[in-house]
DNA sequence: CTGAAAGCGCTAACAG
DNA sequence: CTGTTAGCGCTTTCAG
């Protein structure tokens, strides 16, 4: 049975609403007070029940972020500078792993806001149908999306330049040389390997010679990669590159060529996006396209703040971070 | 301003505390006020207030899982597996990076027991005093730890059989004929770490001819795994075969190897710990003691929840997986 | 500067 | 089976 602040009133010979002044700090205290109130609070071990205050005051200073997949390293790394700025913000983060399931998202949305969490941070599914944003929008809560969905939705997001990497991909393969080119991405309607997607396909037709990608859809993981990687070789072996929507599929599909007795780059040349650490150390090192994974996360969380004071409802913000191609060892001219 | 029981009560014209009841499939209500009362629930898009029932139930069903941090692949695996065991139990788990800095998971500690969790998940207790470890002990929530510390602690523990894995290393790279050997664990203290150090080294010397290993001690990240790697060829050039204590150093050393001209496992074995999913696709592909990740977050929850109905005062429980050798490519007979 | 009192939204006895 | 009544621990008017 925890001390609570009746406790520290008793001890202290003041009022219940004299010990929360003087423990918040507020004004309107005597120094005396504030500091006797403060040294039984110590010696009682007292411990502010935020539950009972979030009741009161109706912000929880909690955050929900919800991922597809913790264990996709771009995640990790969007929810480490999540959790940083929440905390310098003195805000928890609850974490859930969607799947990139809808019914499971829905669950954990309804979850989070019977929680009262003060924003959520998601990387939403697929493209959101008009009456779903507006079902979301209408949940009041502040929510900040890792992926856009839709042009000019309701909601504010922060993604990288999804469409400007595409391109720098499809630049730079076709500079190498390349014609046979084909483009592993994730599941359709993924908010942002289908801008990945459009940039590269749009930059290949860009050209006086145009050329148009071989597509193969799949999952966004290792074994995503491996398979598309298989059917990539089965059905098109004629292709000399592929740009892969992200490292973790790239590294499934390298596995899978390299099985196959390809040798990357000799025979086939791969790119891939997000620049994981683990990009740099694979043997070839992979040419990647980078984007901010952590400052991703930490500006999310920084717009959601800004946003979860319901005073006035904030205009959407959409902040864009910049990518680059980092150009390692997986890709050669084509001979 | 979201619609409270109160409204749901008005509307079907029944008491609250009726509504509670119905709502909450509780016996002792009659099914047609039942049906009328979540009809007018659902037509009002009413949704509990989870805060409001924790402050009288005393159970916010929230956990808090702290880690050193959740780009380190062992913990998103062990936070996915956590994830999912509360999120089946209808749960939520508060992400929390301690970057190992006791004073900071210290006042995530504060900060969890605040938000009265019903139970803390956390590794690296092992760098807190012995006066922090009563604190924490004393905080009078469940606790479960992901490494052992001292033995036989007031706390429950789930871990690998650290050092068996430990062992199995040392018995692998002696097999292979190698004499001098070094292991790259991570810092002093680290629970695991130290447990897997302590295997290694004792199995080691258990044989007719002992040999004792150059030890050093770093960071444990790709980085860390780097300066070791480097540290040691600069001081101990003649060592055959390396025994990194995660499979993240293991890397960062490779890498340090390479770049100076080594080739593994041609000049020298490596042997890591965790089994990654990145180990079976770096090349060479990582040799390494395999730890179930996964499962350890699950029953790490599984733990907690029983522990966590503070009727009885349960004892401790300590559970151990097996580990074991996965024999790739990184190491060779010493010619 | 401090105390008294009302209530946040909900559950849980206790009556009826 | 349902209504009444107390709170859970805290903040926040409103008086004094």
């Amino acid at each position: 049975m925890p001390v609570t602040i009746k406790d520290v009133a008793r001890e202290s010979g003041v009022n219940v609403s004299t010990v929360s002044r003087a423990l918040n700090g507020e004004y309107g205290v005597h120094a005396d007070t504030r500091e006797m109130v403060a040294a039984v609070a110590r010696r009682l071990g007292y411990r502010p029940n935020r539950v009972a205050r979030g009741l009161v005051t109706g912000r929880s200073h909690t955050l929900g972020l919800v991922v597809s997949d913790i264990r996709n390293h771009f995640f990790a790394e969007v929810a480490r500078g999540a959790e940083d700025a929440a905390c310098r913000a003195g805000h928890d983060l609850i974490l859930c792993n969607s799947d990139l399931d809808p019914d499971k998202q829905m669950r954990y949305m309804q979850s989070l806001l019977e929680k009262r969490v003060d924003g959520i941070l998601m990387n939403s599914v697929s493209v959101l149908s008009r009456a779903q944003q507006e079902q979301l929008a209408a949940m009041g809560v502040a929510i900040v999306l890792l992926n856009r969905t839709a042009p000019r939705g309701v909601f504010s997001t922060v993604c990288a330049d999804n469409r400007g990497g595409g391109r720098l991909a499809a630049e730079y393969l076709l500079k190498l040389g390349h014609r046979r080119i084909a483009h592993l991405t994730g599941p359709r309607h993924h908010g942002n390997m289908t801008d990945r997607a459009r940039g590269f396909v749009r930059a290949l037709s860009a050209v006086p010679q145009p050329v148009e990608p071989v597509m193969i859809y799949g999952r966004n993981d290792f074994t995503g990669g491996y398979e598309m990687g298989r059917e990539l070789l089965a059905r098109h072996p004629e292709v000399t590159a592929v740009f892969a929507a992200s490292d973790t599929m790239a590294f499934g599909a390298i596995r899978a060529f390299i099985e196959a007795g390809r040798r990357i780059p000799g025979d086939l040349s791969v790119i891939g996006f997000d620049d994981i650490e683990l990009a740099a150390i694979v043997n070839p090192p992979l040419t990647t396209i980078y984007q901010p994974k952590y400052e991703i996360g930490e500006a999310a969380v920084e717009i959601l703040l800004r946003h979860a004071d319901r005073k006035k409802p904030h205009a959407p913000e959409h902040r864009v971070f910049d990518v680059r191609l980092v150009e390692r060892q997986s890709c050669k001219p084509r001979d």
